[in-house]
Order: C-alpha cells, then sequence, then structure tokens
DNA sequence: ATTCAAAGTGACACAAGTGTCACTAATTAT
DNA sequence: ATAATTAGTGACACTTGTGTCACTTTGAAT
C-alpha cells in the first residue's frame, strides 16, 4: 500500500550516470538530481541519506551490471580470439571504467553502507582484476604473449586505450583495429 | 615603490599545481589557496579577478614552461633514438598532461582574459601536436612505423600511457622500458 | 616627516548546496 | 468511508564559497 513512487530506481541511477560522465563527481547535486527527475530534493532523502551513499549503490548498481555481462562471454576459445572478444567487450563498455573511477572521489568520513559498499566495490575489482590476470596468463602459457612484461603494465595498456580521445573522429572499426593491431604487435614496422 | 608582496607568482603557482593535482579543479578554491599562502582571500583578488582567471594563467605559465624544454630535446637523431627520447622526455613531465587537462573545465562564460587565454592554449597545443606529428610522418618516411596505422591513433596511445596507474608499483626503469617494447612491438611474442 | 602608491585585511551581502521535518497527497486494506 | 501507510513537498537553519570595498599597513620617493 501506500503511495505510487515518481520514479524508479533504474531513472535514477539512469539520470545519475549521465549527469556524472557529462560533469563529474561535484558537479552532481541532488539539487539537479532532482530537477531531472521532476521531484522535490526531499524525496530523495527518502532513500538515500546522501549524495555519496546514492553514488555507491550507483557504483554497485553499474558494477554488478557489467559483471552479469563479463560472465556472458565465451571463454572457450584460444588466446587469440579472447583477446579480440576482450578488446571489443572493453570498448563496448567505455564509460564503465570512466564511472567507476568516481569511487576515488568519494570521501571516507561517511556512513557505513558508503563504507560498505566501497569495501564490496574494491573486492569486485580484485576478483575482476583476477579474471584478467588469469586471461594474461593463459597467454603466457600457450607462448602467445612476452614473458618478460609485468602483467600489470599489460592490463594497464589494455585499459588505459579505451579512454584515448578520438579528437580526430576515426571511425570507430578502424580506432578499434589500429590499437588492437598497436597492443598486438606494436607500431614499429618488422626489421 | 608600495608595499613588499607577501607571494610571489612562483610560489603561488606552485601552490595551485600541488592543489589541483591533488584535488582537482573544484576543490580548488580562494580560500584553501589563500591559507596554504598564509594570506587572505581578498589580496589574491587584487591579481585575479576570480578561480578561473587565476588557473588560466596558471596553465599558461606551466604550458610556456613545458614547451621551454620540449624545444631543448635533441631533434637530430634518427627515429628510434627520438623516439626514445620522446617517451623518456614524456614520462618525466609525467603530470602536465594531468595539469593541461584542467583547461576543459573552465566555464566558457568568462572574462575576455580567460577566453584569450585558452585560445592561446589550444594554438599551443596545436603546435605541439604538430610537432608530435611531423615525428610520426618522420617514422613514417624512414619505414620505422607502420603506415596503415592513423597518426592520432599512434599520438593518442603514447600520450595515454604516461597515465597508466602503476598500482603494483612496478619499478620506474621496468615501467617504461615495459610501455616502450608495448608501444614498439606489441605484447604479443613474435610468431 | 610627510606623502603616495601598492599590498593586505576582514566584514558584508549574496549564491548554492545540505540535511531535517512537520505537513500534505495518494493508494490500498479493512 | 476511513484508517493505515508510504511518497512527496517546501520551508528552515546551516555551511561554504564568491566578489567587493572601505580601511589599514608598509615602504620608498620627495
Amino acid at each position: 500500500m501506500g503511495r505510487e513512487r515518481k520514479f524508479t530506481d533504474e531513472e535514477l541511477f539512469n539520470a545519475t550516470k549521465s549527469m556524472i560522465i557529462h560533469d563529474g563527481y561535484d558537479a552532481f547535486t541532488f539539487s539537479r538530481l532532482a530537477a531531472v527527475l521532476n521531484v522535490s530534493r526531499g524525496s530523495i532523502y527518502k532513500y538515500y541519506e546522501n549524495k555519496d551513499e546514492l553514488i555507491s549503490e550507483f557504483l554497485m548498481y553499474e558494477m554488478n551490471r557489467f559483471l552479469r555481462e563479463f560472465n556472458t562471454l565465451d571463454k572457450t576459445g584460444d588466446f587469440q580470439s579472447q583477446f579480440e572478444l576482450l578488446i571489443d567487450f572493453i570498448f563496448e563498455h567505455n564509460n564503465i571504467h570512466q564511472v567507476l573511477e568516481i569511487i576515488h572521489q568519494i570521501p571516507s568520513n561517511t556512513t557505513k553502507r558508503v563504507e560498505d559498499n566501497k569495501s564490496k566495490l574494491s573486492e569486485y575489482h580484485v576478483d575482476m582484476y583476477a579474471q584478467f590476470q588469469g586471461f594474461i596468463e593463459l597467454g603466457r602459457k600457450e607462448n602467445e604473449i612476452k614473458s618478460h612484461i609485468p602483467t600489470s603494465v599489460m592490463l594497464g595498456m589494455i585499459f588505459q586505450t579505451i579512454a584515448i580521445p578520438n579528437h580526430f573522429g576515426i571511425p570507430q572499426d578502424e580506432w578499434i583495429a589500429s590499437i588492437k593491431e598497436i597492443l598486438s604487435h606494436g607500431m614499429f614496422s618488422r626489421d
């Protein structure tokens, strides 16, 4: 029983996402969010004690969505095909990286719920990292990738590539293919 | 004549730099800056009309410092040696990228002085980009790099690499060497 | 020593965000 | 229909930052 809600969790999280992607953590305020949802500011406080709590819940939601899709990825192929799949997947979810980085902007002196979410998120992050690490190890086992380069450099490079600004508007296909090429075999011609 | 100043431009810009690097654009306020400089907030307004004007002047200062050092780079060697020099230089100035990105956070509805600085900065940016582009073209001429990969992807990758977080604390030498290796010849072993 | 100009100060009025809470509105079970 | 329950509202007090300005401080030129 009770009154009907004016906005769903999904609407709230979608609005949150676009606000955070476009204007960043600091510009995200309850006032602006309430305006987007056509609702009074006070009503949001019915569900979240403050901005950090809302954002940490939003991050959990995004992380869960991401992991769910990540787990549907085919993990049976050889290294080459898994590498292709992985890069494509990362580019399909090109804003998840930017979104999850927000966690570093949430201050420490907040509520227990926020702290719990923060630690759960870093747990997930570690789990995910472990999976990627396993993937790199597969490449090493199959002698497909260089043995002397640290895993963390490789993963760092792979994830960093999605944030390269495409100022000149290279078509997405060519863009991704070029990045795969550089990651795989470098910019230099064969000697 | 007149009274002695309590802070120099250099002190102000150094304080600005560390505040911006540590806490970002939004957390940078005249109040906090004044506290760092041990000066009243009002006195800063003697020199800068507002935060955006101060920051845009700071960016000019940083950009000039950077370009001055960039122009001392040896540009006579062959592609391989210039490539090494360039990567090393970029890593030596690893925060300039982060600092100059701040320009995108300065709003548009400000004073003429800010707008002038913004356009000068993007001019410099274009100039610098042209030099890097020339460098890539040199590589293409010498047949050292792959002809089918767009220049902007290559430059994007090079610049993005400096922002990869070294979470596992790989020693700087090994870190840079690994990145050079991946950029040059990729992660994959020779078939 | 006096005057002048630049540097510095702190109070004031304003703007925007925060968190709270008594109150009103809508919906459903009885 | 009405009581119970949940959603939503807007005013209130508070905080933090902004830009201004009359006033004070300082040091050099006269």
